[in-house]
Formats: C-alpha cells, structure tokens, sequence
DNA sequence: ACTATTTCCTGGATGC
DNA sequence: TGCATCCAGGAAATAG
C-alpha cells in the first residue's frame, strides 16, 4: 500500500517524465467517487494546464500547475476575461492537482493505444501523446484540485527531533496509532509504523507519553531510516503498489517484521507476534521490543 | 480537545 | 469447481 517511499517514488518518477508536458484533455470515469473537488472544477483546473513539477506532500501526490493558452482565440478570450475581472490582474494563482493513492491507487503513464485497464478513473490526455491514467480497483484513492496544498502533520524526513518529541511525548494514544496519525506525522503508513519500532525496539501498543526521550529519539531516526532505505528500493510492493511506468519495488524483501507473522526475529529468533489495534495489523518481536 | 470506532471498497485467499 | 466469507487498510465520519 502506498506510503511515504511509494509516493515519493511515483511523483519523482513522474517528474522525470511528465514535468513540462501540457494537459490537453480530461476523462473522469466516475464524477463522484474518487473525487473531492467537483468533476467540473478538477476538469477545468487540468485543462490547458502545463505540469511544471511533480512532488509528494506526506502521502500525497501533487502536480504544480502553470496555465497555459489553448489556442490563439481562446488566449484571446482569456485576456478579455482577466480584464473584466479586473481586481485579478497580475495575480498568479498557484492550481495543484492532488493525487492521493488510497490503497491500490495507481498513476500510470501509458501509451495511448494501450489496453485500458480495469477501475481506471481518469485518464489525462497529454500534448506528448502519451496518457496519465488513474486506476484504483478499492476507490480509496482521492483526486482534487487546489491552490496551496499542505499537509495537516510533520513531514518524517524533515521535522528536527526537538518537534518530533513535542508532537509525540504527551499523547496517551498507542505510540503505534500515534505514528499512523497523519495529522502528527505525514506519511508513515502500517508497513513503515511496523517496522519503525522494530528499529527503535519499542513495541506498538505502547503510550506514546510513555516513551523515554532516549525511545523517542531512537524512533526518531529509525523513522528517518527506514523510509531512505525504503526509497531507494523503489518502495515496496505488497498489494498492487508499482511505480508510474508499472514497475515494482523491492524493499517488501527487507521488511523485518511486517508480513512476517510466527517467522523468526531476524535479530533473535523469536517468532514475530502479530495482534490487532483498531483492525489494523501490528507486527512486532516480543523480544526485541520492550 | 482527544481518543476510539465505524465506514467505505474489491481482489485475493481461505474454507466447505 | 463453485460459492460464501473473511481480510487487507488510509482517512474521513461518527461516537464517546
């Protein structure tokens, strides 16, 4: 599933190969699922519209967008338009489209004759040719439009430890649910929480408030860890997670405990425990972590 | 102001 | 082989 090191992966994948190119044309299959923003204004935003960069905020995909004219009478328009409005003139609006994976949400640069696949929800027509198309077979994956995006937490490889340790040290929360709260951290996901605290050594139902500075510190960097090395093994692929060119990751084959449930510690042998908090699975050493 | 639980969604795995 | 059931989980909505 699509967490900080996929996200990242795919929106620097997509810079390479689609910053510059020109949105020509839009299809929303479904005009109310996927969407946060409304059909007709996603539409209107991408149109006409020259990605000038593609870059992740926490799990979020967002394409930094440049209006541009579509063809010499409609420029014509546009000018006559601005001047009416007047109090807007030579005030640039920064549009972004936001893409946010979900779960088996996937952006793919495509061919334009190739097959289209199976819960493809968007396809963007691109002046190259070539198609951006959104497939999300679970439709947990959301597409909107906006003009400054942020995100609600700390990004994890940016926040210095001091913020880190203010934002977790008084949370009565599971440290593991805590870490999983994109309004504090954004990015980290089931995978990365998991194996985070193996890293660190601190078990997942633990308080949050009960970490010792030393934990918190320990937590700190494995976060920061773990997710490098995670990106650069292109993420990884449980489920249906590939790259915007329909390539797979490999770092599932470095996961130390998540998906590793009564196989041994690697570190000690013991089997890895696997419980549930708030239905979602935690993967742990009953060992290793304290 | 927090924290915990429920809900959305479908492919793949499992069980009979 | 076929059919029903369960499970995965990000984050918004809802409940406490």
């Amino acid at each position: 599933m699509p967490e900080l090191p996929e996200v990242e992966t795919v929106a620097r994948g997509l810079a390479a190969r689609v910053a510059g190119d020109i949105i020509e044309s839009v299809w929303l299959g479904s005009k109310r699922e996927p969407l946060k923003s409304p059909a007709a204004q996603i539409v209107a935003t991408l149109e006409s519209s020259r990605m000038i960069g593609v870059r992740r905020i926490g799990k979020h995909i967002v394409f930094d967008l440049d209006r541009v004219a579509r063809t010499p009478s409609s420029a014509k328009l546009h000018k006559s338009n601005a001047k009416k409005r007047g109090s807007n003139r030579g005030v640039k609006l920064n549009s972004q489209w936001i893409v946010h994976l979900g779960m088996t949400g996937q952006l793919l640069l495509c061919e334009p004759g190739s097959e289209i696949a199976k819960h493809t929800h968007a396809i963007l027509t691109l002046r190259s040719g070539r198609e951006l198309r959104f497939v999300d077979p679970r439709r947990f994956g959301r597409l909107s439009v906006a003009t400054d995006f942020a995100a609600a937490g700390e990004e994890p490889l940016l926040v210095d430890l001091e913020k880190f340790v203010e934002v977790f040290h008084a949370r009565k929360t599971p440290i593991k649910s805590a870490l999983l709260n994109q309004k504090l951290l954004s990015g980290v996901g089931n995978i990365y929480a998991d194996e985070s605290l193996f890293r660190a050594a601190v078990r997942p139902r633990r308080r949050a408030s009960s970490l010792t500075r030393e934990e918190l510190r320990r937590l700190f960097l494995s976060i920061q860890e773990v997710l490098k090395e995670a990106i650069t093994a292109g993420g990884s692929s449980i489920s249906n997670y590939v790259n915007s060119a329909g390539e797979a990751g490999f770092f599932q084959l470095q996961h130390r405990v998540y998906g590793r449930e009564s196989e041994p510690c690697l570190v000690c042998k013991t089997p890895i425990k696997r419980i549930v908090m708030a239905g979602r699975s935690s993967h742990y050493c009953p060992r290793c972590q304290k």
